[in-house]
RNA sequence: GCCGAUGUAGCUCAGCCGGCAGAGCAACUGAUUCGUAAUCAGUAGGUCGCCAGUUCGAUUCUGGCCAUCGGCUCCA
């Protein structure tokens, strides 16, 4: 019997039916075989081997492609399962699939695996690629796989089994060799199709990722369609590591973490604090021209204002106490608290709203050790929060208006950001009727400034729901800065109210945001973002002087003053070295602006600018020079 | 918090099987006065993360703690 098999190019080819897809393919375009290392079958990814019976629309799965490389990866995971259990007998297998950019496999084994380790392994791959064992997929029965798995000890797999929905009878298993794994597919033809691989780093999971669970050796790897492309990854790796903000920070003196000071806690040296203080700067204005008033609270409030927000209840574990004269005070872990209180102080009218209280708010929260990262993740930050408390009418008006700082604030540093939805956590506080009127009120306001967003399910805070921004740094990894709050509840809570135009009292809506989040974690990903290379505008230094020989110090140092007084972030390098080792130290701090001074510029009362692109400016006036750079300063560049 | 690794001069890193601790850069001193990514010579600098233990003797071996790194869980 024949049967039709329609391609992308809308070429129909006829074949026998019992002909896998890849004969099929074949009948259609040879070449098309060669990358190729799955399927799309009427839309669904299958293997290359799969027989067709019926007529069918086919697509070849390209192994560069993102669905190939996935694909992929995931079959080299399973090399690599397979020869972990040939190398450290008795090793168990648990999951193993392809992430961005790369696998990981699961393992529980008596002994901790080390990278001394990955030499053995990746042998005992390579043998297993070169004998081009085929991917043989086989469907078998529920209990037929309970038992297999049960006889080879793989406790793991039957787990998974046993956690199937009952519907399901019948579970795929993929063979290479003698080694045998559960597992949905689709697969590379064969071992052999491996051509590029490398493992990375071991790491403890928990098994299912629960904490409560067992914790499992995962190994990570990655792989590509060939040398070339696995050899750019780890050159990318190799570029991500020297824009680590760790690393810069240390180099460019910008901040230090202090093991005698305390984990998580960031100690801000000059040049780290004057960039923190030009950003600080900038959104006071910001805030200031779009209607916030600046306030502030004090860092440490009575344990009963905490029991009442809920915050003792919900939130205890983070935060950190102290005794003051026999009462206990709750250190902040979140700003809100003194901005009610300052609602609170007085009777407020339907004429005051929307109120708007900016403060740049220090809280600190107790991390777990582990967690701890740089900048990113610390236990004492300051964030530019804000509550804005308002009519349930001028809510939608005012997400947006957020929404809209929000992309102007990301525009100036040329941040991407994705957006995310985050509803009704497991614990937290509210009727879920107000919590229903939160999450619209945001989606609505989402869907009216034509946001892209995605749901992130039960990932609210515990008093309402949230969007967030996720913005991506140097390393692909996604960070939460800015983010907005919904709240219905901690109104109710601190009992305010305002008087409405039929004189009676009404309660007003609250919304938490932050633009940038955290200060500290958004100058961690602004490092990594410029490399440690900032605009004119930000640059802690904008320029710094060299001077060619001694002779040259007095007109450098009138130089210097003028720069200073104009207001420009000037350095003075004036000590007796050749002109090429002081452009080279400036280079390495990265300063925007080298400015060499010798004879010509002394006769000519110019600088010389040399740029930190290694652009060559010539003889400049010094006057000129300011201009330039007030102008960057002005167009944020 | 959990798993694993790491902690040596200001920084980056050597240091074998337990026997008085090393380099480069930086710092300091001197010479040199030089035009776009490292001038030369010399000097100084260490509780080998902290606390115990084993040992005649511990940077080295063992244990505990602290911190950092890679992840997991959690989060701005």
């Amino acid at each position: 019997m024949k049967i039709k098999v329609t391609f992308p190019d809308k070429k129909i080819v006829e074949i026998n039916s019992g002909a896998s897809a890849a004969e099929a393919i074949a009948s259609w375009n040879k070449d098309a075989l060669t990358n190729a290392v799955a399927v799309k079958l009427n839309g669904e990814i299958v293997d290359l081997s799969r027989v067709l019976k019926k007529d069918a629309v086919i697509d070849v799965i390209d192994v560069n492609s993102d669905a190939g490389l996935d694909i992929l990866r995931h079959s080299i995971s399973h090399v690599m399962a397979h020869a972990v259990q040939e190398v450290f007998k008795g090793a168990k297998v648990s999951i193993g699939p392809s992430i961005q950019d790369g696998f990981y496999y699961d393992f529980e084994y008596e002994k901790p695996f080390t990278t001394d380790d990955f030499e053995k392994i990746e042998t005992k791959m390579r043998e297993i690629i070169k004998a081009d064992y085929p991917f043989v997929r086989e469907e078998i029965e529920r209990q037929k796989a309970v038992k297999l798995f049960t006889e080879r000890k793989e406790d793991y797999k039957v787990e998974l089994i046993n956690d199937l929905p009952p519907d399901i009878e019948i579970v795929s298993i993929y063979k290479d060799g003698n080694y045998i794994d559960l597992c949905r597919g689709p697969h590379i033809p064969s071992t052999g199709v491996i051509k590029a691989f490398k493992l990375l780093s071991v790491a403890g999971a928990y098994w299912r990722g629960d904490e409560k669970n067992k914790m499992l050796q995962r190994i990570y790897g990655t792989g590509f369609a060939d040398e070339e492309s696995l050899t750019n990854y780890l050159t990318l790796l190799e570029e991500a590591k020297k824009r680590d903000h760790r690393k810069l920070g240390k180099e460019l003196d910008l901040f230090q973490v202090n093991e005698e000071a305390g984990a998580g806690l960031i100690i801000f040296h000059p040049k780290g604090m004057m960039l923190r203080y030009i950003i600080e700067d900038w959104e006071r204005k910001e805030h200031l021209k779009r209607g916030y008033e600046m306030v502030m609270g004090p860092q440490i409030l009575k344990v009963d204002l905490w029991k009442k927000s809920g915050h003792f209840e919900h939130y205890r574990d983070n935060m950190y106490f102290t005794e003051v004269d026999e009462q206990t005070y709750g250190i902040k872990p979140m700003n809100c608290l003194s901005h009610m209180l300052i609602y609170k102080s007085k009777i407020r009218s339907y004429r005051d709203l929307p109120l708007r209280y900016f403060e740049l708010g220090t809280v600190h929260r107790h991390e777990k050790t582990g967690v701890l990262h740089g900048l990113l993740r610390v236990r004492q930050f300051t964030q530019d929060d804000a509550h804005i408390l308002c009519t349930p009418e001028q809510l939608n008006t005012e997400i947006r208006a957020i929404a809209d700082f929000v992309n102007y604030a990301m525009g100036i540093f040329g941040f991407e950001y994705e957006v995310e939805l985050s509803t009704k956590p497991d614990h937290y506080i509210g009727t879920d009727q107000d919590w229903q009127l939160a999450t619209d009120a945001l989606k609505n306001a989402l869907e009216d400034n034509k946001i892209n967003y995605v749901i992130n399910e039960g990932d609210g805070a515990f008093y309402g729901p949230k969007i967030d921004f996720k913005l991506k740094d140097a390393l692909k990894r996604k960070w939460q800065c800015a983010t907005i709050q919904c709240d219905f509840t901690l109104p109710e809570r601190f009992d305010l109210s305002y008087i409405g135009a039929d004189g009676e009292k009404h309660r007003p809506v609250m919304l938490h945001r932050v633009i940038l989040g955290a200060i500290e974690r958004f100058m961690g990903v602004l490092i990594e973002h410029y490399a440690g290379a900032f605009p004119v505008w930000l640059a802690p230094t904008q320029c710094i002087l060299l001077t060619v020989t001694d002779k040259h110090i007095p007109y450098a140092q009138s130089v210097y003053e003028k720069l200073t007084e104009a207001g420009i972030r000037c350095e003075k390098f004036f000590e007796n070295e050749k002109l090429g080792y002081k452009i080279r130290q400036a280079q390495m701090q990265k300063i925007p602006y080298m400015l060499v001074i010798g004879d010509k510029e002394v006769s000519a009362a110019a600088v010389a600018p040399r740029a930190r692109d290694g652009a060559n400016l010539g003889s400049v006036p010094v006057q000129e020079f300011i201009e330039l750079v007030k102008e960057m300063c002005e167009k944020r560049k």
